[in-house]
DNA sequence: AATGAATGAGCATTCATTCAT
DNA sequence: GATGAATGAATGCTCATTCAT
């Protein structure tokens, strides 16, 4: 988990690689020309290629970790602690999207000898915390309890990730002329799409 | 577009190896010996992986059609109508999802040389027919209006996926012991949850 | 040696492949296609690809018999009769080049297994009847006898193809804009040159 | 053009059997078989079989250079310097025969990438530097003038080809039973015709 | 007689990895 | 600790040829 600079270097090349043109896509040469470093390091520092990419995850894994909790001592409104949660793990997602669009790529590839542990016990944190947050509204009478509260967080990410990964698509039909465009829709636009979204399933109609 | 048998054969077995494993973790070599055919078969038959890929792409995307229209020809309330929409919706993802996941996995990789155009032509040709009756519903006023109408479908697609693409996360964290309970939570509960979704956005409290 | 319409299609663009591209380099789909046919027909026709070569071989050799004969007949003086005959070996190489270059080729080449015998045959039958006018020339006292009899075709040939294999040079050097300036080059002065060149080396000075 | 032993072994190797089957007709199996190399070793090295081949050329054309001016500085009666330009260009030409002999195959096969520039300008050097020659000495009036001073490089090296390239054919038809009376037959009777013959051009008889 | 379908062998090349230094 | 050299295995693909029709 103390990775040295030129470890890092190559991780972070690895992840856009990985992202742009898959785990296989990728060749151990490419990474370490892009990073300007030694072919041999990448096994040397990391093992191979599939331990270069578990070590990518427990890399990013820590970064996943939401400060879901500094959300919820919060002392806000349901309704509002809502919206910040939306916005905070879009954000996260956002932020870490390359390496979460990697694992979407490779968790159910079962030739793939990936140690996923660490991914799915971070998801299965966050999930709970949500899941304890939507029973506690529930409980208060503020939200609605005919609702999956298990697949809430899948609408949040599966919503966003259906729009990153269908990027060219939804740039043109939205009629965004640059990735900054792209960008910017993501982070407020879609965000808030999804916020509504949550909000609609578990809101009372005023 | 007319594949004979053998032809068909190679597609099938190439779309679960290129969903379960990625398009370049798939080796022609492993697509022949599945499908019980000559190596060569495949250049001859396709001319090459890439081109076997698209003529995937085409086999199933004459598949994606879906039958919006006869949805929408029916007399029924909008209401129902916006459920039987995306039960129709997220059944046809289901019987090819494996192409679909393909296609989110390979669309965005610039690298690959792949022809997307008639996904793409299919998917804007989908997302307009629910566009056109999401706009009736709301001239009708039958359907809320503050709603980000173009990303309805991501909504759909994109929590059918988040779920499918997190299998053994969600068989665990759902309590479904086998591949059948799964199959069967998809078109039942997530279904439910997704066409639950999509009304909450729609529909205004009675 | 008697070959249907089809077959001496095939011959032709073989001929012109070979030459172009060579032996190897050529594929026998390549002459099928070149030659408007299916591509088991050669295989069909000819047996092999090496048999379509000795086909070629027994196709052209026929055309190789030049008529030294009727110029060995003329009642002309020997000095004509010399240019008429180096005319009449450069204007058959030139007719036959690409088969001839095809041979310069693959004659050497012990790995495969062609038959060359009616190749060396017609060669050898040529030479003598050279050999054959030059020994009558140096006995009429007409001819020097100091000359290495036996090399004088392998500078009339060889000069012709020296020139020939480096076309792109020589076309370059000699300012030839065109391939039929440089096709009209090879009919007068080079075979001028190469008139001028033997006739040196067997005649006496006056 | 540093190249260290293992890359010369490959390249010798690569020049025998280029010269013997031809480059298509050698695989780089069979290279790396006879180098007793690995078969990865010669991308390794050289990138592609078609960049060995350009790798062999540049080794091969240093060598190419021929010490003309050596003997141009000599100071020898011009009829002398003729016979050793003549028997300097046939050594040059037989020590690199091989190479010569693929570049012949391959020079005017236009489909190959193969970059014959160095080889180009060095031809045109040497034949500059005897046309220099051939120019003073019929300046000084001891060469004729009448004489297609460009073609006198293609008479002497296609006269050694013609001959090479028929071995088998010219074995016999000499009597010559062994491989070293053969090249021994080159380096002096066909050196000694070649010398001949262009001294019978370009000499007035006395 | 003629051919579309099919195939095993071979191709050049690239791969992740190892190892001597 | 770090690396250039080297490698066996595997890649996608093309080859000449065969064979049922």
């Amino acid at each position: 988990m103390d990775f040295n600079e030129k470890q890092i270097q190559i991780l972070k090349v690895a992840e856009k690689l990985f992202a742009e043109i898959g785990f296989d896509g990728t060749s151990v040469r490419h990474i370490a020309k892009e990073a300007d470093v030694n072919v041999a390091m990448i096994s040397y520092y990391f093992g191979s290629k599939e331990k270069l990419l578990e070590a990518l995850l427990l890399y990013r894994v820590a970064d996943f970790k939401m400060e879901l909790e500094t959300v919820m001592v919060q002392n806000l409104p349901h309704v509002e602690k809502l919206d910040a949660l939306v916005s905070l793990m879009v954000n996260r997602i956002h932020r870490n999207r390359r390496t979460h669009k990697i694992i979407n790529y490779e968790y159910t590839n079962t030739c793939r000898q990936i140690d996923f542990d660490a991914y799915v016990e971070q998801k299965k944190d966050s999930l709970g915390i949500i899941e304890a947050f939507v029973k506690d509204g529930q409980n208060k009478g503020v939200f609605k309890t005919d609702v999956h509260t298990k697949l809430l967080g899948a609408t949040v990410i599966g919503t966003y990730f259906q729009v990153y990964n269908n990027k060219p698509f939804y740039k043109k039909l939205l009629g965004l002329d640059s990735d900054e465009a792209f960008e910017n829709y993501m982070l407020t636009s879609l965000t808030q799409h999804i916020q509504q979204t949550i909000k609609s399933l578990l809101l009372n109609e005023k």
